[in-house]
DNA sequence: GTCTATAGCCCGATAGAC
DNA sequence: GTCTATCGGGCTATAGAC
């Protein structure tokens, strides 16, 4: 609710009746619709940590092997291969299995609010950590602040699909998101990666 | 107001105190607080209009003359010179010139209300008609839902500057968008969209 | 057209019985 | 721990004087 609604709009009473529990429990577990709001959030970052966790660690284990003098082909394609790997296990842990959770970090990062540390501590700061790391792996020669953008540019591709839904199926005539939309949407994201990544 | 702090959030008490005025005209001039926001939105589509329209005739010139048989080199440069100077303007109008109504339509575009339509048929769709024509003359053999998709990919780098601006300003290191940045990320975006437009 | 005053509603929080 | 009942505050909309 607080994904479709906003945490403004959405209201305890109805969040309780959806539950099937009483209103006032919210506030004996939970302490106010604030302490609610952390909990999901709380819940979201485990979730992410456990499906993304495992590739995370992988590139965190190809990262702390110290790159030679001279950067090498293979390197290189190991570390964009990483970055498809989990660019695409994001679109479609928040976009297909979790498009909820997906739109909640979308609301937060749009209008930040006290669940936005959390978030950016338990989520957000680390992935953004590996895409720069693997970029930097994959552009060596590059300026740091040009690969920031970057990472921020291959980021777009997947956010833009959470965050701009409805003008982005207006364009598409797209009614869902099924099995082919999820394909199609894989097959051109990893083309856009792969040029913006390996492209001068 | 609405930008800041979204639809439901926003106090038709505080809008008027802001505007130093009485807070009841708001009803007698608008109606109601949705009749202001519709106002709002109006007045962002015309002036929208305003500025992104010369660019937006000259793209309906361009796609107006009929593509020839043989796809020509020149037309393809001219095309994504159009493509260009149309997402900068979008840049420099949404996000530098005027940042509150770049926050409103990312508002609309991830949670529509009432006021979705009026925007996506006052603005959003035709600049999407203009990006969707412009790259069809640029890859003349390309599926036509894959150069939708590539259209979406490109105005995702725009759009996130505006919806994810917490976590993108956190990963830079920036704490506010001036000259040098502008400039910062004009380059970066010339130099994706280059990639993305022409890339196989 | 502009103001004051308030009606009418909805919400989050909580007191207090069980 | 769970429930009912309600308090207190904030909101939009509007009646009615000027």
């Amino acid at each position: 609710m607080f994904a479709r609604e906003g945490f403004a709009s959405a209201n305890l009473r109805q969040i309780a009746q959806a539950a099937g529990a009483n209103p006032a429990l919210i506030g004996y577990h939970f302490h106010s619709k604030d302490g609610l709001y952390l909990a999901v959030f709380q819940r979201i970052v485990a979730g992410i940590g456990k499906t993304l966790g495992p590739i995370l660690d992988r590139i965190d284990r190809e990262l702390a092997v110290p790159a030679g003098a001279e950067p090498r082909a293979e390197d290189r394609r190991s570390c964009l291969d990483l970055l498809l790997a989990f660019v695409e296990g994001l679109l479609v842990h928040l976009v297909h299995e979790h498009p909820a959770w997906g739109e909640l970090i979308a609301r937060e990062m749009g209008a930040p609010s006290t669940a936005f540390d959390l978030l950016y501590q338990g989520a957000i700061g680390r992935g953004q950590g590996a895409l720069v790391g693997l970029l930097r792996r994959i552009r060596p020669g590059a300026d740091l602040e040009q690969t920031r953008l970057l990472a921020a540019a291959i980021a777009a591709q997947v956010l833009l699909l959470r965050h701009a839904r409805a003008p982005f199926m207006r364009l598409l005539g797209w009614e869902a998101i099924g099995p082919r939309e999820l394909d199609v949407m894989k097959a051109q994201i990893r083309r856009n990666i792969t040029l913006l990544a390996l492209g001068d």
